[in-house]
DNA sequence: ACATTTTATTGACCTGGATCAATGCCGAAA
DNA sequence: TTTCGGCATTGATCCAGGTCAATAAAATGT
């Protein structure tokens, strides 16, 4: 709770956002994490226009369906959302957790319609890339077309790693591994990275690692006898980072 | 062995390349499955001046490590490769498999350099795109810079469905689900969806799904006596391409 | 503030697939 | 054609993590 009053000045930031929606890319908070990053003022204001700073999203809310046809990538800019894939009778594996500055729906470019869903786990709001125009812009901008390419690269990247946890750790190795990976994320945007909340449920995290609810919470309950950590509720504080990191795999 | 007979004519277009090293992808066999789709005749010339036609990679050699830097995505022009990624402690997890016409080496452009190693099966030839020509290009082709998004975008769907696999799914349904990915390659690349060989290893396909070998060994014969497909040795035959779909998941 | 629902924790027990251990098979080298 | 070394198969046993069940503790709504 404590750190919740820590955390809390950056994300009101990032929710005043939804009370100026034509905010310039250039004051956004994100900027240095997200899109325009390297681009020059005039194309930035052109790709300014393009974009659709949309309405908050609560709790839950869908940003986006399968049956949903393509025209968008999202970009989060505050709050945080998971997507699912689900499997033909219904059994659902959550692929990713989006935190600001993020890029949402990339995987739907080819196929030319979304393949998750997108929800969000907190109020959040977010920026609509319409694709089609990116697609023009980038032709012009080869700076944006680059970091177009990083971006879908650097996705590909982290579920490269996801798919060595999911074959080849144990447990605990999962779970920590996840830990460290927010902590990093957290700690890029400003946070703390030994002090999180997390966004997503415990049934998310471990939908996510491929682990039943009950063992997330049995390895939480692991780590802070080790003294490896603490949690309360959503609260994680990371005691022994190092410790941490030689026991992720 | 039969149906190997059935396989060879197109395997051995696929070879002649080699001793043709600088053929032109307008000639290529594997022109509608390539980059090169799509794009206008002096686009293509232009393209193919910078691509370079390897020399034949034998078995298990290696194309990419992970300490080599970034400059090329490489194409499979005949053969196959698997991509291992690897965790501190040495253990390795096969992430993908490539067929003719499959890129290798995207998840390398963010970081600018490889994550993963690249080794041939058996004995295979690739084409190599050196990525900052291929940059310079697609800013003035917009059709190639939407083939390589496109492309990227569509190794991420297969990562997606591979890690609903991995969490989500039982190792029968696994390795059906593999089984039938691979035979829609195949017939995509003009191959009989129901009769392949398979150029990777037990152990391989054991690593990529998260199981051990003997579990696949003895899932073969399982799905042998529910005559659902037979194989001897590398082949497999499919018996029963809709039961196998309603098994997947 | 209270009731209701959802989410998290903990314990007891079970099982799918891993591991260990032979044995069989096939292809390359001589 | 034989031998050798890596693959593949099969059986016996084990265990990490799943499932089932009961509380407990938060969220959420009224």
């Amino acid at each position: 709770m404590t750190q919740a009053r820590v955390i809390t000045p950056l994300f009101e930031d990032f929710a005043k956002v939804e009370h100026h929606h034509q905010l310039a890319c250039q004051s956004c908070a994100l900027y240095r994490l997200c899109l325009p990053l390297g681009l020059h003022r005039d194309d930035l204001s052109k790709l300014d226009q393009i974009i659709k700073r949309s309405a908050g999203f609560k709790r839950h809310q869908i940003l986006f369906e399968p049956a949903s046809t393509f025209k968008t990538i999202f970009v989060v800019r505050s709050g945080s959302f998971k997507t699912t894939i689900s499997a033909a009778d219904g059994r659902e594996q959550v692929t990713s957790f989006y935190f600001p500055g993020e890029f949402i729906g990339m995987d739907a470019i080819y196929q030319q319609r979304y393949l998750s869903t997108a929800r969000a786990l907190e109020a959040s709001s977010i920026c609509e890339l319409p694709y089609e125009r990116l697609q023009e812009f980038s032709a012009t901008i080869p700076e944006l077309q680059n970091q177009l390419m990083t971006r879908l690269s650097k996705e590909m990247s982290a579920d490269k790693n996801l798919l060595l946890s999911l074959g080849k750790k144990t447990a605990q190795e999962k779970l920590i591994s996840f830990l460290l990976s927010l902590s990093q994320r957290f700690s890029e945007r400003g946070y703390s990275a030994l002090s999180f909340q997390l966004t997503m449920s415990r049934g998310d995290i471990a939908n996510h690692l491929g682990l039943a609810i009950e063992t997330v919470s049995r390895l939480f309950t692991q780590l802070q006898e080790q003294q490896l950590l603490t949690t309360q509720g959503k609260e994680v504080t990371i005691l022994d980072l190092p410790a941490l990191k030689q026991r992720c795999g």
